[in-house]
RNA sequence: GUGGGUGUAGCUUAAUUGGUUAAAGCGUCCGCCUGUGGAGCGGAAGACCUGAGGGUUCAAGUCCCUUCACCCACC
């Protein structure tokens, strides 16, 4: 059996639905991961997102690495054991976070040497650390260190950071191999997925896919979007990736994106997304709902529940969604437990994005099924007020 | 009834003690959030101008008088 199964391409787009056989079951595609960043999808337990049908999540070797510690977690039998999870996860690299968060960031020949922002110590991620980390942790996808820079992009330093990208790969690729023949892994069915950089500048992108596809990896990420840049600016750059990666492996877009961006993102080829907004926006009040364009197709908006609007509001947050949330309250005492700071705000919020995004892949997988996605596509969008 | 105190934005308070267009927090409204930040940030409206009315003064939220409301103490 093939890693990675496509099931049908979209006859008019570079859309495909697959399904990527992993170590902990199978995940169908276009897929989105909820982003479980410390071993928990915030609030949410993982029978909860299992029971909704999340097939995997994305945990964050940069959190995990600083606290408790990746040796700890090995300990505990591997993160899947540790947080009760039983499907994938998939892990970053830590290359994001040491570029977003930490204080202090140079990067080397040797690693990224930066300061934690926790307690300030100083410390190099190197591209062997990083995969030892992952292996500890024991996903199964695990991603290559990366180099890239923010927006707006520059052509010497993307080209840099290119060329670093790819000689971190092959010494990520050594040390992967170096642990899973010494039979040491804490997942012996875990996948190495290498990194396309190159912002978007198109012979860029070309020669860091040339460089990456060499190694055989098998599946990618594109990286190198997500950082600050417009949406066009990021579809762009997809465009000029996907072409060079072979068809017959499946492709990850870092850390995209909005409801929108997605479906842009399947049309053109991508399989797989992770993405903050659903449970940060969560968070802040930002929910999700369905919505309909002036021709009646599918679309989305966004509502802040905070809002006096909703005050006395005895509806769902969403009519044509069954979440716990939408099923069980309504908007004017959702938006209460905001205006109270009460923890069961932040719970019911991050349910019902999480089950919208799910909803929305498995549409989308639907679509592509029943050979309807161009249209779908087309009209899919938010719709503002 | 007597004495004292307090009245400033929807709410809670400020105003160098008589000195420019009365300030802030919360709330309200608008926006931001993209390989996690339960964090924040930016902006706007809001006082028919300081309970009401009158007076002193070049100048009053601030001083004086009257009145209203609320609070406290004592009868």
């Amino acid at each position: 059996m093939e890693y990675f199964e496509i099931l049908k391409k979209d006859p008019n787009s570079k859309a495909r639905l697959g399904v990527i056989h992993t170590a902990h079951g199978d995940v169908l595609t276009p897929y989105f991961n909820p982003i479980g960043t410390k071993g928990t999808v915030k609030s949410i337990t993982s029978e909860e997102l299992k029971f909704w049908g999340a097939d995997m999540i994305l945990a964050n070797t940069y959190h995990l690495w600083q606290r408790p510690g990746d040796a700890l977690i090995a300990k505990a039998g591997g993160l899947h054991k540790f947080m009760n999870w039983k499907n994938a996860i998939f892990t970053d690299s830590g290359g994001y976070q040491v570029f977003s968060l930490a204080k202090m960031r140079q990067v080397m020949e040797a690693g990224v040497l930066f300061r934690f922002d926790m307690d300030g110590k100083s410390a190099i991620l190197s591209p062997e650390k990083s995969i030892q980390i992952q292996s500890n942790l024991g996903s199964d996808i695990a991603l290559i260190l990366d180099d890239f820079p923010g927006f707006p992009f520059e052509y010497e330093r993307t080209k840099q950071a290119i060329e670093q990208t790819t000689r971190w790969a092959e010494r990520a690729k050594k040390e992967f191999e170096r642990i899973t023949e010494a039979g040491n892994s804490v997942n012996p069915g875990q996948k190495l997925w290498g990194i396309v950089q190159g912002a978007s500048f198109p012979d860029l992108r070309e020669r860091s896919a040339k460089e990456i596809r060499a190694l055989d990896f098998p599946g990618y990420a594109i990286g190198g979007v997500a950082v600050g840049e417009p949406t066009d600016e990021m579809l762009k750059a997809v465009d000029m990736t996907i072409p060079h990666l072979e068809e017959e492996k499946p492709r990850h877009l870092l850390g995209v994106g909005t409801p929108y961006d997605i479906v842009q993102a399947v049309l053109r080829g991508c399989d797989s997304f992770d993405c903050v907004i659903p449970t940060r926006e969560a968070r802040h009040a930002k929910l999700y709902i369905s919505s309909r364009d002036q021709q009646g197709r599918e679309a989305y908006k966004t509502i802040d529940i905070r809002k006096a609007e909703f005050a006395e509001d005895f509806t769902p947050v969403d009519n044509e969604c069954d979440c716990y949330g939408c099923l069980s309250h309504t908007r004017a005492y959702i938006r209460h437990l905001f205006a109270s700071d009460e923890p069961l705000s932040i719970r019911l919020a991050t349910m019902h994005n999480i089950k919208f995004y799910l909803n929305l892949m498995k549409k989308i997988r639907n679509a592509l099924e029943n050979e309807y996605f161009n249209e779908f596509a087309e009209g899919f969008k938010e719709i503002k007020e």
